[in-house]
RNA sequence: GGCCCCAUGGUGUAACCGGCUAACACGCGGCCCUCUCAAGGCCGAGAGCGGGGGUUCGAGUCCCCCUGGGGCUACCA
């Protein structure tokens, strides 16, 4: 028997009928730093519920004991609170399906098992792992699928109770109903698993630990989520949990599932390709707006040509049938330029904000950076060479530090010029009295040119080399301005 | 091995339920702006849509096969 059962149409998905209000849910295991799959996983999630004035929940999976540490689970938070994903439901929160941390719910689902146990659609199991790995190679000889054979659904129920009386050890298994399953995905359209590709499965270890994939569902159902979007890995196991849906009697929700995120090599990422975590990106002195647009466009896309889109923006437009199917290589170019797009658009109150500390941490004790004025002037200078937050350390050391000997070839031809020993003389004269602003600058600039007979290139890189050292820069008034007639003085000398 | 997913320039994507010289962005090259670099503006080179068969007047878009990636097949999540 082959009847389909599916109970979502793709017509009938998101948007239109869902009578019950939208709800979804972020579900990551505490065994790591946030990475940014995770992330983008989130992000649509967060981004469906907020356009659809639905509720974002984050629950904490964490049933595998020895992977699971609270340290990793506080690092996820962080990071999360940090990107502005925010929560309605879940740890720190609370709400009213919880608790929020499958380490917490142990009750529920043992309650879960007894319920499949009562009707039937699970059973217990003795055999011992050392005879299921023996079947299985038999099996595997054989060339027949290694599923798990039956053996204990046939046992008597008078047995069933004097082994489970004697305190035998055991699983429980859910029997697979012997008809195939569908589901209409909303990123893939309908995929469908047949009935002999999978065997009765366990949903409760012998230590009395439930198993992933039962738990997965027993939350979802009783956490009442009705779109289930997560990472592509999770497809298969939908097989098992359409079953579990249906022997719970709980109606299943409409499930959209996301591709995985490569490296420039098509690999799955991972560390060696580079920053992966979403709090090594932050340390990197990225942008949580920039690093959430960028997120947003790995896998999805509006449709019409357009890049910088606000989180609000991001949320309206989002939708679920949007996102392509197809596995991302996750481009840290692009992310680099999306960043230094936010940097530049940003309010300079709000960038001096994030980028005082830095500067402080840089140059501590130094009193400069007491002032707001001086950051802002300085953060303006160097504005248009910033990549990250943090390249304003590097950019304003550039400045700010004593210049050193000519860097390279070209800034030492710079200065080597005959003229220059009467420019530099002239500008001290100049600079020693002129108005200490653009004007000013610009004028003494001039005169000093005109007097040591040069203009142009051959008038200003001396004075740059002369100052910074290289040939290369911010614009030259800028950084007079900034180091004040003090310095600019000693420095000439 | 079995099952499942995926496949447009170097990268991210677009091209509505088949109809254009296949579009936009990053990156790359050039030009402009400019004391330089950067930023910004403009122009340009990059794919004939993984391969092969079909269906059709017409296919990147539909069907089949193959190839190549990836995932799942655990008393991991």
């Amino acid at each position: 028997m082959s009847s389909s059962h599916s109970t979502h149409s793709h017509a009938a998905s998101s948007s239109t009928a869902a009578p019950s209000a939208v709800r979804v849910r972020f579900a990551p295991s505490p065994t790591g730093y946030l990475h940014v799959g995770g992330a983008r996983t989130a992000l649509f999630n967060w981004l469906f519920a907020r356009g659809h004035h639905g509720t974002f929940i984050l629950r904490i999976e964490d049933t595998d004991q020895e992977r699971s540490t609270l340290e990793a689970e506080e690092g996820l938070l962080r990071d999360m609170r940090w990107l502005g994903l925010d929560w309605d439901e879940g740890p720190g929160i609370g709400g009213p399906h919880g608790p929020y941390r499958q380490s917490e719910r142990l009750p529920i689902y043992r309650k879960a098992v007894e319920t499949l146990l009562s009707n039937g659609s699970a059973y217990p199991c003795f055999c011992s792992e050392e005879d299921l790995e023996r079947k299985r190679q038999e099996a595997e000889a054989e060339h027949r699928s290694p599923h798990y054979d039956g053996t204990c659904l046939h046992l008597s129920p008078d047995e069933v109770k004097k082994r489970l009386a004697a305190g035998e050890p055991h699983v429980v298994r859910v029997h697979v109903p012997g008809k195939d399953y569908a589901v209409d995905d909303l990123v893939r359209g309908r995929v469908e698993w047949k009935t002999e590709t999978l065997g009765d499965f366990i949903i409760m270890r012998s230590n009395g630990m439930p198993v992933y994939n039962f738990c997965v569902v027993v939350d979802d159902a009783d956490m009442e989520i009705t779109h289930v979007v997560r990472a592509e890995e999770h497809l298969p196991n939908t097989h098992r949990q359409l079953i579990l849906y249906e022997a719970l009697g709980r109606p299943i929700p409409i499930f959209a599932h996301v591709s995985l995120i490569l490296g420039p090599d098509k690999t799955k990422l991972s560390k060696r390709h580079g920053a992966t975590s979403v709090g090594q990106y932050k340390d990197d002195g990225f942008l949580k707006d920039a690093m959430i647009n960028y997120l947003a466009l790995l896998g999805w896309a509006e449709g019409v040509d357009r890049e910088i889109y606000t989180r609000a923006e991001l949320a309206e437009k989002f939708s679920l049938e949007r996102i392509n199917p197809a596995p991302a290589v996750f481009d840290q170019t692009k992310l680099a330029w999306m960043n230094g797009q936010y940097l530049r658009s940003m309010p300079v109150d709000e960038l001096i904000k994030l980028v005082a500390p830095k500067l402080k941490t840089a140059w501590p004790g130094d009193s400069r950076f007491d002032s707001d004025e001086f950051i802002r002037k300085l953060t303006s200078l160097v504005l248009n060479h910033l990549t990250t937050l943090n390249d304003v350390v590097k950019e304003a050391k550039a400045v700010l530090d004593d210049a050193p000997a000519p860097v390279d070839e070209d800034a030492r031809a710079a200065i080597a010029v005959p003229e220059v020993p009467a420019l530099f003389t002239a500008l001290r004269g100049e600079f020693a009295t002129c108005p200490w602003n653009k004007d000013g600058f610009n004028a003494a600039i001039k005169a000093a040119g005109k007097t040591a007979g040069v203009k142009g290139k051959t008038l200003f890189m001396p004075i740059r080399v002369k100052l910074t050292g290289t040939c290369h820069g911010a614009e030259l008034v800028g950084i007079l301005d900034l180091l004040g007639r003090e310095e600019i003085l000693r420095r000439l000398n």
